[in-house]
DNA sequence: ATCCAATTCAAACGTTTGTTTTAATGATAC
DNA sequence: GTATCATTAAAACAAACGTTTGAATTGGAT
């Protein structure tokens, strides 16, 4: 029971974290204000120079808070798999689920804002702020790293090139999965069914079938359709 | 062969739209400023709020150019389809590459900026921007509706929920396939092969499998495992 | 040639942005 | 009590933002 309760008047910079945490991931790093975040925070707007050096290093310091603690999950969730496992190769479920359950898990922290940074992550991938991309991603590296010769070690089958873009595609079933009802609505006005306690298993079965799919087009082969464009130009 | 080449120098709307296009993709809506936009249009300041009525006007503006076209090709590809069938259900195969075949045809449209516009598309699903969300939304609304119930006509034992999720979830992974290479780097420094080519049937094979996966999860029954947190709580 | 409407242009508008400055406050050690 | 430190506070900074203005300029129709 760490931090979940609303923080105390004397942390600053952890009310600033917090704060700036959730107003990224509602409006965006370059949507939100700095006045805006130290309102909310009930801090002064100098603070956050005086305490992270300037909105980079907020946005720097934001990230990595969570995202440290989530990849050593991740990477100790790992171990205890390669442990149990004994040099044996691992099950795909079972990695998949020591990676993405995870974030899963993080995300389902409402509480902690664990959920908002989730979100926030997300979008990162394809985020167009390079400064951000560029440390997420050296931060996400030796991890993903791992995660990733120990996908190719439990499917020896399947080539390495393809198993890193069905990883990526993961990531971005992923993301839209945390995302989540919001990004649905265009869809479906209804739909308030239990959200988050089913979201998991919907997602892990949705990975995992991806994730084995046939390598070629799982469909029996079939003359090339047209999809009645008016262009004439040709699939690629 | 329709504006493939650059732009005349008379229109000065349209060389506005491929500015911004280009620019938001790369840095985002808020991130793009106006001024920027215009010189890089060869474009005076003011011919924004003079040909668009304001930024937001430029931005609905962006979108409403391909997504209008995008969901006429999605449609007309649906109606061939069914034409096809006579009334018998459709191949869940072919109405993923109505979808999303047709979506990866624009994003593979380097030289007319579809790529742009497709990247810009895919981060709008978890976009911070409500006004852009908003009418988004209204115009996927019908395409999406009826791609919704032609899964479900395609697939009748899946519950319509799942169905939803899981056409969710493949937005999330076609979003991530179109942002691409870049999303990539963190895993693979290397990574020179051919991805425009051989991206589709990577995407769509994935897309198939995740859709056609098993309800439950696809692994027999195994005991809840230990992922090695610190924390006590349970995964929810 | 003349007029008119549409378009382009340079300049300025008032806000808001991130950052900096300088003084006030607080707690702790001497 | 006083000195010393880290922190907070209010005010001001220049720069960049989206928008507006009013005068040039253009291209056809009369």
């Amino acid at each position: 029971m760490v931090a979940v309760q609303a923080r105390q008047a004397g942390d600053t910079p952890g009310r600033i974290l917090d704060a700036a945490e959730a107003l990224f991931a509602c409006h965006g790093i370059d949507g939100t204000s700095m006045r805006l975040i130290t309102s909310r925070a009930g801090a002064n707007l100098a603070a956050v120079n005086y305490h992270f050096g300037g909105k980079d290093g907020l946005v720097r310091a934001v990230f990595q808070r969570r995202l440290t603690e989530l990849n050593r999950r991740r990477l100790a969730a790992l171990d205890v798999l390669e442990a149990q496992a004994a040099g044996a190769p691992l099950r795909p479920s079972r990695i998949l689920d020591a990676y993405f359950g995870t974030a899963l898990e993080m995300a389902a922290d409402e509480a902690g804002g664990g959920r908002h940074f989730m979100r926030l992550l997300g979008r990162t991938h394809n985020e167009p702020n390079q400064f951000v991309r560029g440390f997420v991603a050296e931060e996400y590296a030796p991890c993903a790293a791992r995660f990733l010769s120990a996908l190719c070690r439990a499917l020896p089958e399947v080539p390495r090139d393809e198993i890193l873009w069905r990883f990526h595609f993961m990531m971005g079933a992923m993301s839209f999965a945390i995302a989540g009802v919001d990004g649905l609505q265009p869809l479906a006005g209804e739909f308030g069914s239990d959200d988050t306690s089913r979201l998991a298993p919907r997602l892990m079965s949705f990975l995992l079938g991806g994730l084995r799919a046939p390598l070629e087009a799982a469909e029996p082969a079939a003359p090339p359709l047209d999809r009645g464009r008016g262009s004439t130009r040709s699939a690629a």
